[in-house]
DNA sequence: TTGCGTGCAAAGGTTTTGCATGGCA
DNA sequence: TGCCATGCAAAACCTTTGCACGCAA
């Protein structure tokens, strides 16, 4: 977990924010990112899709989500509306199917400053994940 | 991801389970519980000890930790008492200095309903943890 | 020119899986 | 007896690292 902040303006940095906002609002993992630019002739190697994620999350430009020990991380560029606007997304993971849902959601935003208010807790929604069941899977 | 539920009762999910209770209060991983039974002569083959893990997870008498997608994940013991009955419970997990916290809270609780009648998902609060930080981590 | 950035391949570490055997109910 | 559970080893998986070369400033 180093800092590879990034200090060079690099073309495969600029590629990669550019499909980052292309397909912002998604998350895409670094699995994602290396077969989609690979298809579009853009290929960059998979190690510096890794680092320069890394380094556009150290920067508080994408955002990185882990869902679950062993599925892959995923990020998300952080888009300067959403973002003014303070929106917050909340992720539940299907344990049946696998699926991910995201959901923006004021009354769930709402839980946050319960639990800081009354609780003391100052939840981190990047970090935290919704288990159980989705529609299709609950029975 | 699968549900391997156990429906025997045998020697390996009782040592494991023991050995949960003993470190009670604290977090381990797959790797220290194979490390610790090797050392104690109560060896469990790691594929079981992953495997009862999760079941136990998914009993309800185990809570996983997913801190940073490149740790291994960690369990705790849930005590009994924070379990008492049909009281839905809630954890939160502070990333800074790892307590965790055991709340019983209505207003959490309607969350529930709320993910279930407006997102068609429901919700798992045995599995499910938030992150974040407490009073004295929050800075 | 100076170092950071890149790419390839290989390593790393955690978790899962295949398959034959053993054990609970 | 019928399944489920176990254990070993190997595979799978995502991510990081070593190293030589290329490129931004």
């Amino acid at each position: 977990m180093a800092n590879p902040r990034s200090k060079y303006n690099t073309k495969q940095r600029e590629v990669l924010l550019e499909y980052l906002k292309s397909v912002s609002g998604r998350h895409v993992t670094a699995g994602d990112v290396c077969a989609y630019l690979k298809e579009h002739g853009t290929a960059i190697g998979q190690a510096t899709v890794y680092r320069r994620l890394e380094s556009l999350v150290d920067e508080g430009i994408v955002n990185k989500y882990i869902i679950d020990a062993n599925s892959p991380a995923c990020f998300e560029y952080i888009d300067s509306d959403s973002h003014a606007e303070g929106e917050i997304c909340f992720h539940c993971k299907c344990v049946g199917c696998g699926r991910l849902l995201h959901l923006h959601c004021d009354e769930l935003a709402a839980i946050i400053d319960h639990l800081y208010d009354e609780h003391s807790f100052r939840l981190d929604p990047k970090r935290t994940v919704f288990y159980g069941s989705c529609e299709n899977c609950m029975n």
